[in-house]
This record gives structure tokens, C-alpha cells and sequence, in this order.
DNA sequence: TGTTAAAGTGCAAACGATTTCCCTTTCGTT
DNA sequence: AACGAAAGGGAAATCGTTTGCACTTTAACA
């Protein structure tokens, strides 16, 4: 149907392996016959079949994104949009393509990977969480294909590229936050501790306290399985007899679930309770009041992800070197100092 | 490098043509040999090669999906998300892959079209928006390549396909809605009137009123260019020496801004303000108060129009059918009967 | 003027499938 | 036993590029 760059070559009596050279702009061949041959394909309305090229090439200067199963749960929570613009950005800059995860089960998602792995469909994939038992990660170093991972890897940390924050320390920092602020009470809401995440925070959670010679009570910490079950966490945690002061959330997207309970059982934030949340997200600006924040630099995650990943795929590397993206709190109306009694 | 459809012939015993179509379960070929050659394929671990059929198949199952410019703003409203959660489902049950536009500015979303569809790298778009003065839905027309806008089009409706919300009679009801409550005076916080949809809320909002023998004043109708300046937006209208009891607001990320505003200068929702938005995303009911807000039912959205996309592409019809999706008003707690005075 | 190197092109073989014709078998019918 | 049809499978062309190698100019140098 369309013009080839065979029509081309005739067209202008050259070769088509010449068409192609001037394509790639190639040195060998000099600028008149380039000319010419721009020319010819302006007038005829060539344009390049990238399948065709990729099946030579055996490249698709193509990246997969491996979403978190539930594309629900990814998309509601900014997170991994925002990863993806910073993902998208650089994929722009260095003219390649992305390719989406379409399933919605986790199984779905790694008939996904596989597709595009053994389909030859990317030349790299980037995995935009990291989470116990998962199968993906695991099939992809099998596999030999260059990917890396946003968070923490579970498994063979030092065989896997990956972009994070340091969790623990980010974590670390928002409780010793609320503690300078004078809370001797604070809870965590903290998110299901399947995602290496969860279990960072938890830890740097309670690292600040050991430091300070504190204990945490049980009843303090909440680790919800789903965004749906956080509003019950909350409710039990402020049901105690002696509830906290102050919350450590695990994400903004939480944090206004407990904004919501608040404001059912009469609780003034931050008047009453503290909230320092994660991620720094635009609902914090929105929230009433706007929320505390941990800032991961999401887009930044995103964007150096992507850098490493291409970096990886044009020329693979021996060692794996991994990036930690600096996270700082940003201080809003959610957080105060402790309440006197 | 990897097992080709000729290894597995030469290991079978029986010639590409046959592995080819065990490949695709012809029924050419008896079960036998079907057993067998599959035996063969899983033993040498056999796997296609998408590129290699996508050139001989001129097609790649793939659909690409067209951001709206900036993806900034596509990405902090949960609408893009959403509607890709719908595309998405669909394409999954369909075996089809995406492919997403990674540019920044219009400009250069518009190479990356040009380059899906020249370079033949997708069957068909998904255009996510209507905007005024775009160039790459007048481009597809031309490429002949089967698309479809999110968004009722601007140009030449009867050639496009398309699926959208009936946004007049949304907003209409919206507006009815508050008119119903007792309201008398009532504001629009549109959108860029760029994007149609912002014109046929506004179209909307002043049919409402004029069933009535209302009129509106233009002050109470704002229009503001960038989702940054509806705080601004927000201020004049409440200076007005009569200020609106009740506010249309375009989308719920806007109406949080508006929110803010309010309890920044003291007005309370909705006991002095009523408010009613659109899309009824995730935020609204975890914004304080929840909103009230017009469901356009954005998965439906992203889902019918890969329906749609994709019986485009397996055959072409000669009319173009679009696609009305309902929309409901989702009563929360932003909004309630006119205060008296 | 002859020799050689460099520069510029062309030829043809990949890349890994699909698909259109054919050519064998095999089987049923008469 | 002979014939024809149907079923199963093979050979080769094709899709639109890239690329290693060989070939022809042209220019330069002795």
C-alpha cells in the first residue's frame, strides 16, 4: 500500500540500501545524494514501518510499564500517574515509546510481561512497585531483559536496578517530626505489608522511637490491607482509651480518609490530631487543611527510572547501580504541636 | 538468538507452514500434528515473535492513546486516569495492547500521532479530549486510520466517531438541580472554553436559567484559561456585592479549590454555598464536606470508546456511530437548599 | 600513466513470521 | 478397481527494513 523505501530508490535511481543509509544519515553517503533523496521521499510521502525496522533491529526503542495490579488502586492514588508523567518525559526525550500492562489481575499482568518480554515488544520494562510473592520480577531477571524497579526490590537487591526514596529514613523523619513537635502518642497508618513500602515505613516508624528510648504499643499500629479498610484502622486506633496524638499516614490518599473520620467523630486536625502524611501529592494543597506532607519526588522516581532503564537498554551494564531519590517534609496546616493537657 | 518457527519445523518434522498454523489453531491441520508441533514448541520454548507477524499482519493489535497537552494537567485529575482504566479493560479483554503519546506539548504529542501512524505502530487512536484548534484529529481524518475522540468533536461530527457525555443536558441538570433547591443565584466555574466540553457546560447552565425567563449575569460566569486560576477565578465572583449562593464547578478538582477558598474567607459548605461538580471522582467523597457531583461515569467513558476503537478496526463501518453515556447527579453533602435571610 | 586508497553505491541475505498455491495421501463411492 | 474429492501438509513469495561485502568510480600520488 504505502510508499517503501524501495518505491523511493527507484524513484531515485539508487539502491535501497542507500535509501536507507541516508534514513540513518549515514557518512557514506555524500550530502547531494542525501539531498536527492530527501527529496524524493518529501514528494513521494515516505515514511519509515517501524514494524519492519524492529524486526531487523530486533529493538523497539520501546518501554513496558508494569502497573500494580489493580489498576484501580494505581489509578485512584496520584502516585503512579505521576511516576508515569516523570517516566513519559524522559521516554520523550530520548524518542522512546511506552507500552502499558492492560490486565487487571495480578496473573493478568504477568501474562502482560510475558507478551511483551518473549513478543519482543519492549526493549526494557520498568516495574512501578515492588511487592512480596511477586511473580513479575523474578520471571524478568530470568528472562535477561533490562528493567528496573520503583522501590525497594524484595529479593536479589544487588542484581536489580532500582529507583526509590529511603523509606526508612523518610519514615524516620516524619515521626521524629512529630516528635520534636512534642507528641508522646503518635500511630501509624500504614499500608498493606505485602508492598516493601509498608514495611520500610513501619520500620523507620520505629526507629525513631527506639532512638528515643520509646516503646510503641501494638494498638498503635494499623497496616491496612486496602484503601477500603483504612477508615476502620483509624476508627479503632482513635477508639482506644488513650488514642494518639498524632498519625503517621502512609499516603495522602489515607491521610484524607482520616481527615474523613475526623471530622465524623468531631476531632479538630491539627488542633486535636497531628497528621503527616507521604507523598506530597496535589490533594494536599486541596485538603481542608491542606496536609503535611513527606515529599518522594514522584515525578522524579519516575523520570530517573526511566533514565536508568534506557541507560540499561543502550548499553547494559555489570554492575547495577541503583538511585535514591532525597525526600524533605513540607510543612502545611495538618501537623501542630502537641496538644497541653 | 531465540527459537524460531523454522527451529521448531525442522525439530517437528514438518514444514514453517504448519507451525504457523498450529500457531493459530487453523483447522487445516489435525489434531496430531497440532499435539505434536506444540509439544515441540514448548520443549524448545517457543515463543512468536510479534514484530515479525505485526510486519507480515500490517497490524499490531496495539491502540495508541492521545493525552491531552500538558500531561501535567491529564494527570492530576483523576479524569485521564480514569478513562485509561476503562480503555484499558477493554483492550485487555481484546487482546490489544497501548501504546501512550509521551509528549509534553501539543506539538510534540502531535509527532509522536505522526508517528504511530505512519510508522504503523498502532491500529487505531484513542483522542482523550475535544480542544478547539487541534490539529491531530484533522490529521487522522486524513490518514484514513480508525480513531476515536473522548469529548463530542468540534469538527465534521458526522465523520468522527465519538463518545462522550450529553455535557449540555448535564450541566442543565446540574443548574436545575440548585435552581430546584431554591437557589436565585448561581455561578459557573467552567473550564478553557478550548475544550468543548467547557462550552457545553456553559451552554447548559444558561438553558437552565432560561427555561425559566432567568437571566445570568456575566459576572457569575467564569471561565478560567489553566485549572491554577480558578482559586482567582473563585475571589472575584465571591466579591461581588451579590455573590452566587451556588456554584457549577466544572470538575472536582476544581471544586476543592473552591473549597479552600471558602474556608479561607469564611463561607461555609453548604450551609452559605452550595456546590455541585462533575465526574464524581474518588476526592469527592473524601473531600470535607463530600461533593455532590454530576457522575459522568469516566470508566464507561474509557471503555466504550475502545469498544469502539476496536470494532473500528477489525471492520471499518461506513457510518460512524457515537456513543451518549448517561450521567447521574450523585447527591452529597456540598450542596443544599438555599439559605434565607 | 599506472597504482592505490578512499568514497560512494549496489547486491543480496537476513529478520521471523503469514499466506497463496500446489502436491500428496487417504478415503468413500460406484 | 478406478475415480474424485477432501484433508493435510510443503515450497516459496512476501512484508519493509538493515547491513556486510563487493564493486565501481574518482582522486591523488609517485
Amino acid at each position: 500500500m504505502s510508499v517503501t523505501i524501495k518505491d523511493v530508490a527507484k524513484q531515485a535511481g539508487v539502491a535501497t540500501s542507500t535509501v536507507s543509509r541516508v534514513l540513518s544519515d549515514s557518512p557514506k553517503i555524500s550530502e547531494k545524494t542525501k539531498r536527492r533523496v530527501r527529496k524524493v521521499m518529501e514528494e513521494m510521502g515516505y515514511y519509515l514501518n517501524e514494524n519492519a525496522r524492529n524486526l531487523v533491529q530486533q529493538s523497539t526503542k520501546t518501554i513496558g510499564i508494569v502497573m500494580k495490579h489493580s489498576t484501580s488502586q494505581s489509578m485512584h492514588d496520584p502516585f503512579f500517574p505521576e511516576v508515569l508523567r516523570g517516566i513519559s518525559s524522559y521516554c520523550h526525550k530520548q524518542d522512546f515509546g511506552i507500552s502499558l500492562t492492560t490486565g487487571d489481575s495480578e496473573e493478568a499482568i504477568f501474562q502482560d510481561v510475558i507478551k511483551m518480554v518473549q513478543g519482543k515488544k519492549v526493549d526494557g520494562l520498568i516495574v512501578s512497585y515492588s511487592k512480596k510473592g511477586d511473580k513479575v520480577v523474578p520471571y524478568l531477571i530470568k528472562s535477561g531483559i533490562p528493567f528496573v524497579v520503583v522501590g525497594k526490590p524484595i529479593v536479589q537487591q544487588n542484581q536489580i536496578i532500582y529507583v526509590d526514596n529511603d523509606n526508612v529514613q523518610a519514615s524516620k523523619d516524619a515521626t521524629e517530626y512529630l516528635l520534636q513537635l512534642g507528641h508522646q502518642r503518635i500511630g501509624l497508618i500504614g499500608g498493606n505489608r505485602d508492598y516493601e513500602v509498608a514495611e520500610s515505613r513501619l520500620n523507620g516508624f520505629l526507629q525513631a522511637h527506639r532512638i528515643r528510648g520509646m516503646e510503641v504499643s501494638d494498638h498503635y499500629i494499623k497496616n491496612p490491607k486496602s484503601p477500603g479498610l483504612v477508615k476502620q484502622a483509624v476508627r479503632e486506633i482513635m477508639n482506644l482509651s488513650k488514642p494518639p496524638t498524632s498519625l503517621v499516614v502512609t499516603d495522602d490518599f489515607s491521610a484524607m480518609n482520616v481527615l474523613q473520620v475526623m471530622r465524623e467523630i468531631g476531632i479538630k486536625v491539627p488542633e486535636q490530631l497531628s497528621i503527616v502524611s507521604f507523598n506530597n501529592t496535589s490533594i494536599c494543597e486541596l485538603s481542608s487543611p491542606p496536609l503535611t506532607s513527606v515529599d518522594t519526588q514522584i515525578y522524579q522516581l519516575g523520570y530517573e527510572s526511566a533514565r536508568c532503564l534506557i541507560d540499561e537498554v543502550k548499553e547494559p551494564s555489570e554492575v547495577k547501580r541503583s538511585i535514591i531519590i532525597p525526600t524533605f517534609i513540607k510543612e502545611r496546616e495538618s501537623s501542630s504541636v502537641v496538644p497541653k493537657y
